[in-house]
DNA sequence: GCCGGTATCGATAACGGTTGCGATACCGAT
DNA sequence: ATCGGTATCGCAACCGTTATCGATACCGGC
């Protein structure tokens, strides 16, 4: 391990100065196509990595875009991503992501980490915040995405579906094909606003024709197909009467039919299940289950978007508030 | 949104230089716990962001931990990274993910990218990469962890288990239970080095014993339970007298149990299998699936914990070859 | 009341690049 | 040969913070 190459030393070994090799090494006009050559070759040989954390100072600019999500571990959020880094791909920024683990201090913390390098961007996921967080996102001076949900006040830009909608819609759905013995298994609220908001849309939607939850079922810590099927089958135990189980999460609902499965359940004629998100998961099943798509992949194209169309030189500044309408697939389950 | 604040505003606001302030926000002694007080009070009110790509070119050291994994879809790299930061915590370290799709040139600039912000360390996955990669690792004023894989030369540390013996030892065990007539379904090799390995060692088990493989299926793309079960249904169809499958996924797996299930087949009666990676997914479904336990989260913890270790003042730089046991759990289908 | 020692604070110089502009070289046209 | 214009390059200042070291204030002890 040699000592650290710096650009004055690219530049010395080059016979040019500090700047040629600068301008070289980042492609910028005003040099011959001949000393470019040369600057990079030498760069090249010696293996230089340029340090960006001088550059972006000088420059001040940073080409990274910050994603806040709560969790990689959910199967949701990866696809959200892959939509932002598709969409950066041919752009110079490059995504860097944070997990919040659905919490709002430690979203705080994540999220003033992430300003104090002067991203391009942030996207991050949900409407609700602390108030230091909405002050921060208020005086960033980068644009600002609030990604995922639709039903609140954005502090800026935001992409997102009504989950309270979402909620309504499936309770509609499931109504309409006659079940009135519903269940509903799900987080605990506090954590996830977005699931607290698909259960309020669901309620409501229930009693908006007299009917109401025959039983809830709420869990900690990360759905689980095991978690799943655990709770569905405490469920059917104590009440053999219900006809159809909402739940929060396709993870959750594979676990409802792995129960069913398992018990000799059929579904939907004993019981429907119904979850949320359409995961990749639910493909191959021996039954395809109800869902309703939360246009992840979208989300995060279009939030990317956001992002890069700010950058161009006239630009607005007008508020993007952009609402997806999430498609319900009944699938076999309902 | 007002003008960006500056340490020096803070600063002027509070009555006191630039230096008791930064002193003041950053912790550091020899401030009065009053003015301490006062300053943060003021940074605080004031929404005050401190600019760290100035704060680390002028302390030269950057609390980041780069991470380059090849893809977060996988359900099996979310795992390592938590293992990660579970153990950066209650560091000040920070880690910071990089993907690189499965492609090495790819890998080179992303790593490339990351080494650009002169890190505290780097993780990357896989022992295999370019030639530049390897320089860059090599040259690196930071420790290097490799991880996952241990069969190879490390250009520096690693830590991660060994695919050819994991695919070895499940052969043997299914030997021993009397299979002949195996088939394997797996990744595109040229992408997944590992799955790679674990194929190689397979089929090295296999020969020990006089066996060879009686079918072979590749597929490209990320791996998914619907592909695992049209793929089993495939090979089962050409190939109705094979008594066990062995899968470079749990992923696949699971698809091939959901065929067998549709199917009407009793496993491991009719036909066994087994995958790898003991994912969480395997909990909760009908049988309990074979597998190898790829030790993910514990691999990232020890590599965080090498990277923590070699920030202690008076580290001798022993580098670390960390090969950790997989067990095979043979569930109920084998 | 003087002294040495500690607690607290500030001026200055980096850190490693890039922006802005001025300098030089080179070219064909006059 | 001179001139204007363009292509190529370098000098100096600066980006926002922190390391270093020196200055000042304060305090108890004699």
């Amino acid at each position: 391990m040699t000592k650290k190459l710096l650009l004055k030393d690219v530049a010395k070994l080059a016979g040019v100065s500090e700047m040629t090799a600068s301008r070289a090494l980042r492609g910028a006009p005003d040099v011959s196509a001949k000393t470019k050559a040369k600057i990079e070759e030498i760069a090249r040989a010696h293996g230089y990595v340029p340090n960006r954390i001088a550059g972006s100072l000088s420059s001040q600019s940073v080409n990274l875009v910050a994603v806040v999500v709560p969790s990689l571990n959910s199967f949701v959020f990866p696809e959200v991503l892959s939509g932002i880094s598709a969409v950066l791909k041919p752009s110079p920024l490059k995504p860097v992501v944070g997990i919040s683990g659905y919490d709002l201090e430690e979203e705080e913390s994540v999220i003033r980490e992430m300003l104090s390098w002067r991203p391009s961007g942030l996207i991050v996921a949900g409407l609700e915040h602390t108030e230091a967080t909405r002050r921060m996102l208020q005086q960033a001076d980068c644009p600002v995405v609030e990604v995922m949900d639709a039903d609140g006040d954005p502090v800026r830009h935001c992409v997102g579906i009504s989950h309270l909608q979402a909620g309504r819609d499936m309770a509609e759905q499931i109504l309409a094909r006659g079940y009135r013995n519903i269940g509903f298994i799900g987080t605990k609220m506090p954590q996830d606003f977005r699931a607290r908001k698909r259960f309020d849309g669901f309620t409501d939607g229930l009693a908006a024709q007299g009917v109401t939850l025959s039983d809830i079922e709420h869990y900690s810590g990360e759905s689980a197909i095991q978690t799943g099927r655990q709770l569905t089958a405490q469920m059917l135990a104590r009440n053999p009467d219900l006809d159809c189980i909402y739940y929060s999460s396709d993870v959750m609902s594979v676990g409802g039919l792995m129960h069913c499965l398992a018990a000799g359940l059929s579904v939907p004629g004993d019981i429907a299940l119904a979850g949320f998100n359409n995961l990749q998961i639910l493909q191959g099943l021996p039954l395809q289950l109800a869902t309703t798509d939360a246009c992840r992949r979208e989300i995060g194209e279009r939030a990317a978007k956001v992002i890069l169309k700010s950058r161009e030189p006239g630009d607005a500044e007008g508020l993007v508030f952009d609402r997806l309408h999430p498609a319900i697939s009944l699938g076999e389950t309902l």
